[in-house]
RNA sequence: GGCCCGGUGGUCAAGCGGUUAAGACACCGCCCUUUCACGGCGGUAACACGAGUUCGAUUCUCGUCCGGGUCACCA
């Protein structure tokens, strides 16, 4: 038995597994040609950035549009950072904008899929038995060196103004150790962590291909990184190669600050013997800064908007944040769209090239705008569903009110909806309380203030002579007809191109008098359609409306 | 500082040696219209800078500047 055998039984005496056992128990995937195989792996921080979801998204679609499979993560190796349950608030995210993983973490403490366990705190084993094999062929080394000792180290780089700074070559006391140092160390009960034995070489190069960026040349790796903590658990960068390598991942989709660490990456896919995956960096989601002028990475902590919970607090539908989200993935989304308005986003020719390189500034302004025509694709049948729903949670005033009659709250979102030209006024659920509030008595707040050119008086004789007209069994056209009859003998002109070529004939046109009916009843100056409102309303409320109206314009 | 990435209108972006430099959002104007929201038409507005290469550079090369990332027992 050479040194190295002696380590590893020194270092992992339970670990009994090989490598080629776990080559065996995750077998490479029965998958068609090309079919990608990727993973979101966030920390559960509890918290799910809109960046996350962003990345998620196109983990997903990847897979999807592949043939292949997506799966959700956790790495919980940081086990200063963890919170209580951190995985519940990221799974209700996901669930909020419908994005549906087919294999791994389903819910704290629950999972689905083969290629488990997919939280990492629950994969020590499998680490360990890779662990072992990299110390076995003399590729990975114990280093006692303590906290101080490493701060001393950098000083000291820092002093001689080293190039590279790390745990390295000359500067790695513990990378020479003689069997007989680590065993006295180990036997005294020293802490100590794994490290890599670097192969690598800083005046080689070498180069990967960035499915996003292209080519991207860079120098060897050649520190000694840490594998495994003093505690066992791995970092990031050994738990990346044991299980992209394991869950048979093939496009590594991730934030672009990895790019610096891919030298490590390759170094430890080539030392535990395993194929690189394909590397995908995606630039991050950007936020204008005031203070600079410039571009910032939202920040959990600065922007409520960071966080994908406030989307749903402030009533953006799911479809609205998904599509803003895949015009920023792929800009010729909006066109594919338009091109094919009920096809499932799934369907969407997605492409890694056509991603950007550089970070895309979040513009809430158009994901307004898409959301609003979102909504005006939808029935008032759904609007009323989405409404009902987010107000249950966020505006439960508003929820008491319109969930008492919800085929009214259907009609009423109805208006000028579903037609080939539907209605756009609303871009968020909180918005709909304001647009539709004149139709419930409840919360009916009227302004009969009226335009310049028309008094109380007007109003006034305007409203009484309409109210002999009315016949809630009118349809538009009789509707309107009427209101056109009205006008000559009260002084106003039906015809409003006459009124503009000669205004001062007339005391106003159609527009005013109707003005004056839809003030009396709706209170306000813009709205939707006013027959349909009318008929919404029913004659009786329409008569009572006129009368208060009535009330103060004649007081 | 070393290494890496990026830089087309206010924003998201097409573009891949020759274009009047698309489109979308926002903004402005006009039209349509009983109001608004739509819709239609039009407008303002961009290749960071400097050298090359070339008959010709937004496109290629180099340099400068600016922005970003990374250099942990965090991910």
């Amino acid at each position: 038995m050479d040194d190295n055998q002696k380590l590893a039984e020194l270092l992992f005496p339970d670990v009994t597994e090989t490598v080629e056992d776990l080559e065996r128990r995750f077998p490479q995937r029965a998958l068609p040609e090309g079919a990608k195989v990727t993973r979101f792996a966030p920390s559960p921080t509890g918290f799910l950035h809109i960046g996350g979801l962003f990345s998620a998204f196109v983990d997903v679609l990847a897979a999807k549009s592949s043939g292949g499979v997506s799966f959700l993560r956790i790495e919980d190796t940081d086990k200063k950072r963890e919170i209580a349950d951190g995985v519940s608030g990221i799974i209700e995210g996901f669930r909020a904008f419908g994005v549906d993983f087919d294999e791994g973490v389903t819910g704290f403490g629950t999972e689905k899929g083969d290629y488990g366990p997919y939280v990492q705190s629950c994969r020590a084993a499998i680490y360990h038995v890779v662990a072992k094999k990299l110390v076995q062929e003399g590729l990975a080394y114990p280093c006692f060196c303590t906290e101080e000792e490493l701060t001393a180290l950098r000083e000291k780089q820092e002093a001689a103004g080293t190039l590279i700074k790390g745990y390295f070559g000359e500067w790695a006391a513990c990378r020479n150790l003689t069997f007989a140092q680590q065993e006295e160390k180990l036997r005294s009960g020293a802490p100590y962590v794994l490290r890599l034995r670097s192969a690598g070489d800083e005046n080689r190069k070498f180069t990967f291909d960035d499915q996003i960026r292209g080519k991207i040349e860079m120098p060897e790796n050649i520190t000694d990184a840490v594998l495994l903590k003093t505690d066992g658990i791995p970092t990031y960068h050994f738990a990346h190669a044991c299980d992209d390598h394991f869950m048979r991942v093939t496009h590594v989709i991730r934030g672009d600050e990895w790019i610096a660490s891919v030298p490590l990456h390759m170094a430890l896919f080539r030392a535990c013997g395993f194929r690189p995956v394909k590397y995908v960096h995606v630039a991050p989601v950007m936020k204008e800064d005031e203070e600079t002028g410039g571009k910032r990475k939202l920040s959990k902590r600065k922007d409520p908007e960071a966080a994908v919970s406030y989307f749903v607090e402030e009533g953006f539908p799911k479809e609205a944040v998904q599509e803003y989200l895949l015009t920023l993935i792929n800009s010729n989304f909006e066109d594919w769209r338009r091109a094919n308005p009920a096809s499932s986003l799934y369907d969407f020719p997605f492409s890694f090239k056509k991603m950007s390189q550089s970070g895309a500034l979040f513009d809430l302004v158009k994901l307004r705008d898409v959301s609003k025509n979102v909504i005006s694709r939808m029935d008032g049948e759904t609007v009323a569903r989405y409404t009902l729903e987010w107000a249950k949670r966020y505006d439960p005033d508003f929820y008491a009110v319109i969930s008492a009659d919800t085929a009214y709250l259907t009609r009423v979102l109805s208006i000028d909806r579903g037609t080939a030209k539907p209605r756009k006024d609303i871009s968020v659920w909180s918005e709909v309380q304001g647009s539709v509030s004149y139709l419930y008595d409840a919360l009916f707040e009227p302004d009969y203030a009226l335009p310049d050119n028309l008094s109380n008086a007007d109003a006034s004789q305007i409203l009484r002579a309409w109210e002999k007209v009315y016949d809630a069994a009118d349809d538009k056209d009789a509707w309107f007809g009427r209101i056109k009859d009205l006008c000559e003998p009260l002084g106003y002109t039906p015809n409003v191109k006459e009124y503009k070529k000669n205004p001062d004939a007339y005391r106003g046109h159609v527009g005013d008098v109707s003005t004056v009916i839809r003030v009396a009843v709706t209170g306000r100056r813009n709205t939707p359609d006013l027959h349909a409102i009318l008929g919404v309303l029913g004659e009786a409320r329409v008569r009572a409306r006129i009368a208060e109206a009535l009330a103060v314009y004649e007081q």
